[in-house]
DNA sequence: TACTAACCGAGACGGTACGTCACGTCTTGAA
DNA sequence: TTCAAGACGTGACGTACCGTCTCGGTTAGTA
């Protein structure tokens, strides 16, 4: 509807500078030392621009996650066909994540924009695509394990367990080995095989 | 230990003053647009007098949570003696608050406050006392509900249960029935009285 | 020399509104009480525009005094033919201002000003222009008065009976007649009219 | 007339510790920024007793140049006789002065503390006590020299050089020979023996 | 081909809040 | 009552970013 306009169109250079810089600086100094002059210092671009094309510091860093520009590859889940095994290993991995101070910061850096914007939340679930897998074979095991009945929520399960790593998240509290199993059990009950 | 300086003490009536200022504050405008000096103003007390005794921020907001003074009573049990139900109510209850603009403003405050500051982190456990009451009622009810056997790692069960409702926080996604009824299958087992 | 830079050039009204606020500020409550923050207020401009262009308070009082904002009218000399006229009642318009708490505190101000910032003290000849007059009929008058010879050191008299009125502001003594005519004395020797 | 008080008099190791910290520290970091707090400090005394015996900064700084603490054995004129010669061995001494940055620091010190405080500036004839002699020599000598006459204002001369003393410190120029020698020339006629 | 509207970098501007320093007053416990 | 120590409310310091704005230069598309 709006009329052809003249003159030059919006610098794609620009826009992938001010994301990758703006993912750089998440990871190197954290959401609340994440400043708009920062950004577009690091950028090589002016204020204006930035302010041109979003509306606020957590608009920028919202299209930078859902751009893959942070994180995003660690979350798959590992397919051996053992679903105990891969749960339990996919949890491993994050724990190990989550020991890391490299890499906490990003996601508490995420958790913390997430949480004063409504806009970084909704985006959020595209950063959790790589879970739907999950939630599949989880429907497909139904019957095999003790707790994965017709009448189990599995959306919920995941969303608790998901919610339990957040918890580990905020609070700094590493997930040992026994907290993975616990978490396992939780969803497909306990681990008759070691018992 | 150190032994008692001489000259003035230590103003009690300006640390009430402050960790009352923060709690208030904290629900009107929320944990980042908290400053120090719009404490200092609403506390009636200098800026020097909060960082004499404050190293930042987040240290005023921790001790304000600590002192009860942010939220505390809502997280209470309910105890009929019908641990469904008082679990169902609890977490309705939980619910309307997360749904309340009033009062998902100060939970989020001290969800960002605690990201990034472990300091606050651990305290929040403080705030989470009231929930140990929840824990002896499952160990209590072991062997009385599909799900509670003795190898049900119990307090992995609840971290869980509280982390779904900091995703829902977070994320601003209201608690809707069905949400609470699938926590409670999948701590109970399904409901087999409603069946 | 340096390329003209792009981008917004530096307000000229800013810049006149803070040497505005300042000369009035240092009228109003003197150096010693003149502040940063008041002159921004005053002048209504924010603090970091002061900054960005003045690096203390001193220099924004060196370029207030340069722009002859302070004072400077006071100091000419009157001309009527008359040298020790003339010079007599320069001193006694000067002793009139010394005398008046209203004059003297610019005065007072720029002294202090000067004594400690090297800056404002070089900035001071410029206030002193005025009496570049009164070296040029001194010099004319060589010959004419018994003190003004061929070998009198001209600059050197003018700069003495300006450290006098210095130390009268400073020490807050008020020139009464008798010390006037004793420092004309001093310049053009005894009034032989008057004997 | 006063009843006579119960408990301890005033400390005089207090007074004595406080004025010879101010002097200290007048030297050190200059007038304007000599604390309170840092005399206080220095001198091993609680705020209190300063603000008990004097009514200001000011006033402590008044208090340790009157008790010569400050300059003063500097001001001494010399005397071999020759009155020329003395006057110009003293004044190329204060030039000296003039010149050291160590020295002048503690004058404009003390200019700065007389400008804004009439109490210091009263009791800097205290200060100028060394050179009354000098007046005395002046008056001795009249007749002998071709600007010293009976009608000549010798306090006025004084005051006159020490202005130009002050102009100098002030603007912090120094004194080359040429200067001093006219200032000489001024107060008692040229050179004869030279030219 | 020239015009011109929108883009771009740079950064000045009025603000708010930061964390620090010193002020002058007040309070405590010991001498 | 004085003293050392230092907490208190006050207010200014100089700095960092905010979000808006104004520059001069650089592209596109009409016209």
């Amino acid at each position: 509807m709006t009329a052809p306009r003249s003159g030059p169109m919006r610098s794609e250079a620009a826009r992938q500078a001010v994301l990758r810089a703006t993912s750089q600086l998440l990871a190197e100094v954290g959401y609340d030392r994440l400043t708009m002059e920062g950004i577009a210092s690091r950028a090589g671009v002016s204020k204006q621009t930035i302010y041109r094309w979003w509306t606020s510091r957590s608009a920028v860093v919202a299209e930078a996650l859902v751009e893959g520009l942070v994180l995003s590859e660690q979350l798959a889940v590992p397919d051996t066909g053992d679903l105990r095994n891969d749960l339990t290993s996919w949890l491993a991995g994050l724990a190990e994540l989550i020991d890391d101070p490299q890499s906490v910061g990003p996601m508490r850096s995420i958790i913390m924009a997430a949480t004063h914007s409504p806009e970084i939340a909704s985006q959020l679930e595209e950063l959790l695509v790589p879970t739907v897998a999950l939630t599949e074979r989880l429907t497909a095991a139904i019957g095999q394990a003790p707790h994965l009945r017709a009448d189990t929520p599995v959306d919920t399960v995941i969303e608790m367990v998901f919610g339990a790593l957040l918890v580990r998240v905020i609070t700094q509290s590493p997930l040992d080995e026994g907290a993975i199993d616990n978490l396992v059990a939780v969803v497909l009950g306990p681990d008759t095989a070691r018992g």
